[in-house]
DNA sequence: GTGAGGAGCTTTACCGGTTCACCAACGGGC
DNA sequence: GCCCGTTGGTGAACCGGTAAAGCTCCTCAC
């Protein structure tokens, strides 16, 4: 693909600048070895030809390449919604920019292709390292991955990530600290609708609800696992609205199902939050146009993506990465929740 | 970067299957001059080492990359909450994914730093061609990129794109068909709230929204130009809702501004659709988890996404591309709109 | 019997950088 | 005058593939 017009190598320059391929290649990684005359002339000479090293050739010779990868496994029309990843992705590339590297995204359908991808893109050297998300539990990834020997950071505890060195966020605590909130609130019928349980992050959020709820003497909690669609909430939302033993408050896994939710209680009449308090988590922009606005669970995700990218690059330059926590998610109250009425 | 471990080459699978170099290429190229036997020897020896032509080897070689670009130029928030790009992208990969090329992705800060990495990523032959998304009026990335021979596709109307070949979505037809839509419901005061000015296609709409009114002897339409988050849509709604002769339709330019709007008309008491209808732009799921739901110009941006990848793709290969329209956007109604209330 | 033609490989010359061994010139100490 | 250490380069080997030319057989036509 692409025939380039011009094609001007090292040798051109090396040649309007009067010295040798050597003296260029010195020149433009700042190594020690030529003049500072000489330095700048070659500099002037690449300018005016308009001339930057060939990437293939740099990598190939240097062995190295400055391309990581990111899949994520998610159906498209879903993953537009989430504003996670966007936000995610951002705070990568911020690390990203500083170095001159550059991101390899792929959008696949399902983990098995997800794996074959990431050897391929090992084998081939098209990435030094990649990030891993969405991580299950005994996630199929970690075996085959392995044993390729591609550098990686996994996002999800520690308990989850088989030896990758990893990022997460403390969502065991975060949980706790949400249903703590309601629950002084005056709440103690307290659901939640969670996100798939096959996602690690998941199952550890739903012990810790549990857990708490159980600290708290509130019995064993409502909780129902769905998907991440605003659809799956607002089924989970209308499911739990018409139980018998309906709930007070509601904590979603998500923002987007929150949205839902919300939807879905004014449509049952059901007036937030004096009937009924909803917190929302990944708080994004989102929360905030509603009405009423969402209580939610929030974390900067940008600075998540940032940080997993900094302990990928340790691990790529072979330092022993140690996994760490990201920042807690931070309880920001907005109109969503309020004591239960009566 | 990355010091991998075990480093297998061609040579070593040549020597491994009693080769030469060549026939291993000619094999793993599906190219004639090896007998079928030796071409499944080949392929056993290299899935039994684990080997895959290395690709900064291989595009060196060829004088071809397989990657092609893409900068988006927003800031990370806003780009996270809009499910457009994601989409966009799905769309992109899917076409990516049949010719195993892979998408290299920016999120940058000003056109001028897009025009920079474009020009860099395109001299040291990191991609094969970029599409440009988010065109201005004048655009500035058209000159410098032109001339640097970068292949590329334009997302927009031609009259923006200054040369390069281009997908667009007629715009000008839609608004018309939004605006006839609402004043056939029965409404004669129809507002706007559009995107940033410099956008090319919001000063498309704007002038189709214009005609369209006058056309319609509805007057000159109010609009409102702001950015494109939730913040600038509630912003826009509440002052259209204060003023002197408050619309009773208003059209929005993205979805999460609409959300916004509804939010903000639910907040001020101001019932939808007995007194206002809404219409949002970019159909994304956000639109039907609302209460009540929008209705909205709705258009397959992955297949969009996939049909600016082919062309960019015809370009590439250095075929005479055409500009071509995108499918129409599609009006749905849902619940948000309505016949104003006498 | 011979020459043309083709299938099936091998050889070799790149692709455009980086790196390392080597070298010339120069300055300084003794 | 001689040796030594720096500074500022050069040249060639290599990175791991691809591509085109060349070399062997073997078959088949005449």
């Amino acid at each position: 693909m692409s025939a380039p017009t011009e094609r001007i190598t090292i040798k051109d320059v090396a040649a309007a600048a009067g010295v040798s391929k050597g003296a260029v290649s010195l020149a433009f990684n700042n190594k020690p070895g030529v003049s500072e005359a000489t330095r700048e002339r070659i500099f002037a000479v690449a300018r005016e030809l308009g001339w930057a090293p060939n990437s293939s050739a740099r990598s190939l010779s240097r062995q190295a390449v400055d391309t990581i990868g990111l899949a994520i496994c998610r159906p498209a029309r879903l993953l537009g919604l989430e504003p996670f990843y966007m936000e995610f992705i951002s705070g990568i590339e911020s690390v990203l920019a500083e170095r001159d590297c550059s991101l390899l995204l792929r959008l696949v359908g399902s983990v098995e292709e997800e794996i074959q991808l990431q050897e391929r893109w090992w084998r081939e050297r098209q990435i030094g390292g990649s990030i891993l998300v969405d991580l299950r539990k005994d996630d199929p990834r970690i075996a085959p991955l392995r044993k390729s020997g591609l550098p990686a950071v996994a996002v999800g505890h520690p308990s989850l990530t088989g030896g990758f060195p990893s990022v997460w966020t403390d969502d065991a605590t975060a949980v706790g600290e949400a249903v703590r909130y309601l629950a002084a609130l005056g709440h103690r019928r307290i659901a939640r609708v969670g996100g798939p349980t096959g996602l690690g992050h998941s199952a550890i959020r739903t012990e810790a609800f549990e857990a708490v709820m159980a600290e708290l003497g509130l019995g064993p909690g409502v909780h129902v696992e769905t998907g991440f669609s605003g659809e799956e909430g607002a089924r989970a939302t209308r499911s739990l609205l018409l139980s018998s033993n309906r709930p007070t408050a509601i904590v979603y896994d998500n923002d987007i199902m929150a949205v839902a939710g919300l939807g879905v209680a004014t449509e049952m009449g059901v007036s937030i939050p004096d009937e009924l308090s909803l917190l929302a988590w990944d708080d994004s922009q989102l929360c905030r146009l509603t009405h009423p606005t969402l209580s939610a669970m929030s974390h900067d995700v940008h600075s998540f993506g940032a940080q997993v990218t900094r302990v990928l690059f340790d691990v790529i330059a072979g330092q022993e990465a140690v996994s760490q926590p990201a920042a807690l998610p931070q309880l920001v109250p907005r109109g969503s929740t309020a004591p239960p009425r009566s």
